[in-house]
DNA sequence: TTTGTTTGCCAACAGTTGTTGGCATTCATA
DNA sequence: TATGAATGCCAACAACTGTTGGCAAACAAA
């Protein structure tokens, strides 16, 4: 078939565009889409601003290479129906927390209330992602209401705790938040009623 | 005591403050704190920028007098505490989609993930207006905790039904919203385990 | 009418922004 | 070694930003 990728043979340009990668995340995330400069990036990049630009095109193509999300959203076909709930806020847990986090899913929340682009792609995801994995979990008749209010809590949760930072609900202890939040999501899914 | 008002001797003035106000509110609670320029709130309220200056001598200032919020919670006494839940999102239903909704909370939801000002803004409003109110009618030990529970959901539903407008979360009819939503307040308040 | 304040527009400043084109250096390949 | 592509830095542009000071019209008080 075809010879060595181009990434064999041009190694230091894919380095630089992972370093620019990273650089743009981290600040889309805490700065937003308008607050985050070329020049800010290419300064945490350590690279010249005009290679920005050669990388990606311009400020949007940036934008939109660095808010590739993918939620990895297991299968769960496999845990207890009833421990659905607390197995979903445990994942959400670990995956912000953790050192994986990867800074993707911040990079849109921070820019998505003022940002179109960032908008579209959030509603984008969760109608791919969420919207299935839901659809295969829940008992409820409409899955549609269902995993609306689930990402209402999920999203909530985040947005507070990660993205605001309120100090109440940044002092909540993972354990508290496994099972109350975990209660609330098993009864959007399988409402006892 | 003291005669005339300033707002009888200079009526002009008040009405133009109130005029750039809006624009400002309007604008930040769209575009960000820094996609809003003084330019264009000037061009909203239809009046020069130096004028915008001159009223509130800075951007920060124009952002403080905007962003100044009170939710306005109502005392809670006499409602059945086995409604509290439902009440509490109803009245919140009420705020956000009424005619009186008000500008203010759209304008610091949507600069505060980048805004410093408006982030300490909103940990204010609800470390001293959220707080007590919740304090006084929650079963729970942990007050706080409670709380904090109760912020992530409410904030989540705001965030993603009128900021980010998520389609599955808009199109959930008030009524389920007010059960569901209503039901994980309720138990948040006073857990029944 | 005269005086002083308020309200408003205008022009301009200094700094920052995204973006561009040119030129030097590195480096794989022939 | 010679060639051409890839990588990188630099200077500069045009547009936009918050902000300032000056000047004209409106207006209240004397």
């Amino acid at each position: 078939m075809s010879g060595r990728s181009r990434t064999d043979r041009f190694p230091r340009s894919v380095e630089t565009r992972a370093r620019i990668l990273a650089a743009a995340r981290s600040l889309f995330a805490t700065q937003g889409y308008r607050g985050t400069t070329i020049r800010a990036v290419a300064a945490e990049a350590d690279i010249h601003p005009s290679m920005v630009m050669r990388y990606f095109d311009s400020k949007e193509g940036l934008f939109a290479a660095a808010a590739e999300l993918d939620l990895r959203l297991p299968d769960l076909s496999d845990v207890k129906p009833a421990e659905l709930g607390v197995t979903l806020v445990r994942l959400f847990l670990e995956r912000w927390e953790g050192a994986d986090a990867g800074d993707e899913l911040p990079a849109l929340l921070g820019a998505a209330p003022t940002n179109a682009a960032a908008r579209e792609r959030l509603v984008e995801v969760f109608k791919m992602q969420v919207g299935p994995m839901v659809a295969r979990s829940a008992r409820a008749e409409n899955k549609e209401q269902c995993a609306a209010l689930i990402v209402s809590q999920m999203l909530g949760l985040a947005f507070t705790r990660y993205i605001l930072r309120l100090p109440a609900v940044v002092a909540l202890p993972p354990e508290v938040i496994e099972r109350e939040v975990g209660a609330t999501i098993q009864n959007y899914l399988m409402p006892e009623r």
